[in-house]
DNA sequence: TTTTGCCAAGCAAGCGCTTGCTAAAAATAC
DNA sequence: GTATTTTTAGCAAGCGCTTGCTTGGCAAAA
């Protein structure tokens, strides 16, 4: 192949730059202007987040995921090693998310009774489940069984960490009659009920968000104990 | 290749054909004795609910189902015509038998008060999701965007029908109080903990199904107003 | 003699992933 | 302040394998 062409046209960076040669071990990348940087794997991530939803893990190709993105085939493994590795860096980004979401909101209704702390718990859960961008914690939901064992523990403790915000807030509730059920499986069939909506719900039909949050409080909980106990 | 004595008992019109009710269509069917006739496809139905189940449809091989009803890679195609029929049946199947039993269980509770007519709903409900044979409804379940859109209407009808065994249960239990959630709402929210339950149910751990049954019920239903309007 | 149920072989398409390469941009050296 | 090297991000091609499905045949039953 005599093709030693190699010419390097305008190398020169912005002049007047200083080199920032300090490295912060965090996030660097950015250069200057226009030049997009690291989000192509933040791209390549959303891309892949919204077909393994819809299509499912092993019926999405690769290469669909790449077209997505504005790459040739074989381009997304330079991002990421496997397609395997692809699903589970989706399944974590969407917990910890999940988690800074819920950990955000929480000092919010700290200082009110069980109820108001359940009704923001939930509140933030359908927002993560039904609000943009939420394709990440469906594709958790429904394609773990794609996972490797040790992605799968990796992702199990996060979850354990989600759910350990729900339980003093329902073992309150419980304590106080609001909430007949044990805690244990309180906590699964709530979750459960939530979880499933995002099986129906179409935010351009009749109910908003809002009108789940109330819903799932009034079918959960006990208004009377709720009252007596407050 | 364990083939299991088939637990089909015919409540259920051949599964998998149009709901043509003639028979005269020059398919004599049925031998004459202890040839065992179509519970090879029986067999083929239950090796792919199986696997659709724990890999998924399209993780699924046909080769793998074919292995697992003890056939070469190109038997299945005798019975079935595409693997996505094979999809379709398993669901239609599922479907069938879970209408037939809730149809068979609710004469025992028609002359109860709602809150009976209720458990029994939840408590065949269970059974048919986490009983023996149970990989057919988890299937539908989760495995409905691989259907075209014909079989997701086909589908989708025998859906309704589930459901309007629910609504006037529901719609009882509203008006006595008992159930505060909106009616449609609440429906939703119940049978998405129930459904959800297939993911972390495990018979040989502590709770057994009607703990279960139980559970549900208490976090569902108001005991104060049930007996109040009893 | 026809039908049924299945086997054995294989095709064409599609799959995940690898490889060899290129060319900007950034870092380093002069 | 330029020259050189290294790093980053991706393209283009394609390899080896797997996939759903088809085909031709055949033994046993009807």
């Amino acid at each position: 192949m005599p093709a030693h062409v190699a010419t390097v046209p305008h190398a020169t960076p912005e002049p007047g730059l200083p080199p920032a040669p300090l490295r912060a071990r965090g996030r660097p990348r950015k250069t200057l202007l226009e030049r997009d940087d690291g989000n192509r794997r933040a791209a390549l991530l959303r891309a892949a987040a919204a077909l393994f939803r819809s299509q499912g893990f092993s019926a999405t190709t690769t290469r669909d995921i790449a077209a997505a993105a504005g790459m040739q085939s074989g381009s997304p493994f330079y991002h990421f090693k496997s397609k395997d590795a692809l699903l589970f860096a989706v399944m974590q980004e969407g917990m910890h998310a999940a988690l800074a979401r819920q950990r955000a909101a929480l000092p919010a209704t700290a200082k009110q009774p069980p109820q108001a702390q359940l009704r923001g718990l939930v509140q933030t859960h359908f927002q993560v489940l039904l609000g943009p961008d939420s394709d990440f914690i469906p594709v958790m939901l429904y394609e773990s069984r794609s996972l490797n064992s040790d992605q799968r523990a990796a992702l199990s403790a996060l979850q354990s960490e989600y759910e350990a915000l729900w339980t003093p807030v329902l073992a309150a509730l419980h304590a106080s009659g609001a909430l007949r059920a044990p805690v244990g499986l309180a906590r699964l069939l709530m979750l459960g009920a939530l979880n499933w909506s995002v099986q129906w719900f179409d935010a351009s039909k009749s109910a908003t968000v809002d009108d789940l949050v109330d819903a799932a409080l009034a079918l959960f909980i006990d208004a009377g104990a709720a009252k007596a106990s407050a």
